[in-house]
DNA sequence: CGCACCAAGCTTGTATACAATACCTGTATA
DNA sequence: TATACAGGTATTGTATACAAGCTTGGTGCG
């Protein structure tokens, strides 16, 4: 079982005390966002439940949250499985993202404050750091976290909660390994929001579009080697069922 | 318990088949779009279960599916009541839809077939029998239906997916009975169906739009009347409190 | 050799028992 | 009379036991 507690825990019987169910979601969440789990992962009820030292009620609770946000699947009788993206869908999801990203930059862009900017760009400089550590699991949070972050600032949060969601499935779209997720490439977060403090509300929506179509491209150049790898599984099968 | 089982049943020991959780499922969710259940109407466990003759698991599982859809929310160790949404969420709910209800339109006119366009004029042709029979509840379907199934048209399943959890929510935003959901008023969804099939994108659009002006206009309406029965709920609270 | 079938084991689905918490009512006191 | 507290009651939270279903490996037959 895993110890949870934050302090260090004097070893001797000192009561373990339980992860609470918010701890569990927002782990596996995490895992996911950063393709630590990989899609279509299978996420056993009973393994989980003795690794978190719970039982399978509270398991099976987390992974219903998860399904609901899309970021696991649950087939009856099955389990539950790390969701997976084909590229339609995830062609879609960008497109989506892109109407709704624009519209919610045209609102910050009149609103925004100088201590909301200054907190995106203590994100952006956290980024960096990231990527020259080549931290690429902390780098992909930190990157969906600059534009859930945006998200926040828009006075809708029916909208903001529409990204808060449609960001993590994103990282549903690769079935194998990447070193880097394309997001963050160049500093295309450092200048958007340079754009958006500026006020150029035009200006801003389209260095946005410009980042969106820029990861969405990385995606389908990544999709050509994810079928090739696909291919490669299938034969290695092949192969493994002939010994 | 209530019998769930299509058939009529020859009242003798014929094993009464227990209602599935799709099942409880979706009539509470169609109760609460249809406003037979009001917002913040407390949902116990123990009366759901003892109600559809289930165990209380079931009914958690239902209900927790529900919050995901903010149809309900969840307040620990207090239980489950149907949501409701403020004047202001409320006209969030709709600036949100209408711009995605714009971008679907937009795509639909263009991909739109007869016998899609024949499905939805038997969905309105429904929808005026419900206003003539005054049968609210089913109009309240109905119109959400319209609008859901014009979505499903969509290409993107995210866009359509948005919309369809987007819409039921609507039916949170009236805290006390209204006779009429300001959803179908004339016939507008005639009139939109009519532009889109006419293939003039902008002309569908802007008429969606006003559709969609009209119903928040009236819900503006109803949210001063709402104040006032808050206000006599309020006082009704105090007198009582006298005797 | 290949395919189909069957049984054992493992995983998920459901009900229930018990624990923890919140709510309500009645009583005592200022 | 109003308020604070305490006990009992009702409701939700969690664990566990058992039922139902899938998966898998083996066996027999074509």
């Amino acid at each position: 079982m895993v110890r949870t507690s934050k302090a260090a825990q004097t070893s001797q019987s000192k009561a373990i005390e339980k992860p609470t169910e918010e701890f569990i979601y927002t782990e596996l969440y995490n895992t996911i966002c950063e393709r630590q789990l990989l899609p279509k992962t299978k996420l056993g009820e009973a393994m989980l439940a003795e690794h978190y030292g719970v039982s399978r009620t509270i398991i099976r609770q987390v992974l219903q949250r998860l399904a609901g946000d899309r970021l696991v699947k649950l087939e009856p009788n099955r389990g539950a499985f790390v969701a997976h993206l084909t590229l339609k869908e995830a062609q879609q999801i960008y497109e989506a993202w892109r109407l709704v990203e624009a519209a919610i930059i045209r609102e910050v862009v009149k609103t925004i404050t100088p201590e909301q900017i200054a907190s995106l760009r203590k994100l952006i400089t956290a980024e960096r750091k990231a990527c020259d550590a080549e931290d690429y699991p902390l780098l992909t949070r930190l990157s969906m976290q600059f534009h859930t972050q945006l998200a926040n600032l828009c006075s809708n949060q029916f909208l903001s909660r529409f990204l808060k969601e449609v960001i993590p499935q994103t990282a549903l779209a690769y079935f194998y390994e990447v070193k880097k997720m394309p997001v963050c490439m160049k500093d295309e977060h450092g200048e958007i929001l340079d754009l958006i403090e500026s006020g150029d509300e035009e200006a801003a929506v389209a260095a946005a579009k410009r980042h969106l179509d820029g990861i969405e491209a990385a995606l389908n150049a990544q999709a050509s080697l994810d079928q090739q790898a696909s291919l490669v599984d299938k034969l290695k099968l092949r192969v493994s069922s002939l010994s």
